[in-house]
DNA sequence: GTCAATTATCTCGCTGAGCGAGATATTATC
DNA sequence: GATAATATCTCGCTCAGCGAGATAATTGAC
């Protein structure tokens, strides 16, 4: 029975450990953490079907205008990603990511992916509900929208 | 009944949360990023009754030690924390970090922290359980040791 | 006991991430 | 059609964090 603290504390371990596997990835292959974020970000973005505009990433990493332009250029120097003006609002840059970045995120990530699923499979679905719903609070706790 | 990869990516967003969170209590209060995550392990350690040296505080952090040497100039700089030579092995130097870190620590996450605690008091005792076992295996999981 | 190897931290010089201020281009408002 | 609001970019600058190497303390080998 661990308390309500030691289950908090425990989350925001995840948090830090999340950080670390993101920075090293980032330094193994000459990028920075930022980077690395931003190209999650993108990816979700791109797999919820969402717009992936630069004001919308900087948002999401933190980052001033500047900053953001920063970052996508570093990406597209890269040949992770490229810039496209959104035909509607031509004041808008959307942001597309390449098939590498995919790649490259699988490469990176799947392994640990697929450790958490495989853990997650060891719960009944009713304690996996559970789990689904705690984490679906706790963004709403920690986002203040 | 959510997919598994649903949930990992509620759990990738929780991280993301947490770090805007971070960013932002740290550009609020003159400090960087990475001061604050510094400050929150120090805390961490600190409860948890482990030694707090400069060189488990950067491999913590992903830092190199002049790095490290950086993070720990600044704090003390703020009055956040103290060095002390560890009598025991005086290569090392011992972080002591100051009341007002703990204080700060409480008003910056306090409130959040309240959320997610009274959050977890909405699921059945063995809920609880299974989500702190899920992190338990997330953080074994995201950390090679 | 002493000399080397190892460990923990710090100093120095440098690169570049990200900030503030402001420019530019596009769209909404009246 | 002028004005305001929005989205992004450019410029110049500061300072976080890296690599290389110095310093100091400890451990191990002989």
């Amino acid at each position: 029975m661990p308390s309500e603290m030691s289950t908090v504390h425990l989350l925001r371990e995840v948090a830090v450990q999340f950080g670390l596997r993101s920075a090293e990835f980032a330094a193994a292959n000459g990028m920075h953490p930022t980077d690395v974020r931003a190209l999650i970000c993108l990816l979700d973005a791109e797999r919820a079907g969402e717009p992936a505009t630069a004001g919308r990433l900087g948002a999401r990493l933190g980052l001033n205008s500047a900053g953001t332009t920063g970052v996508v250029d570093r990406l597209v120097r890269l040949g992770y990603v490229r810039r496209e003006r959104d035909p509607h609002d031509r004041r808008r840059v959307r942001i597309v990511v390449d098939e590498r970045a995919v790649a490259l995120g699988e490469a990176a990530f799947g392994p640990l992916i697929g450790r958490i699923v495989d853990l997650l499979r060891t719960f009944t679905p009713a304690e996996r509900d559970a789990i689904h719903r705690f984490l679906l609070g706790t963004v709403a706790a920690a986002d203040p929208d």
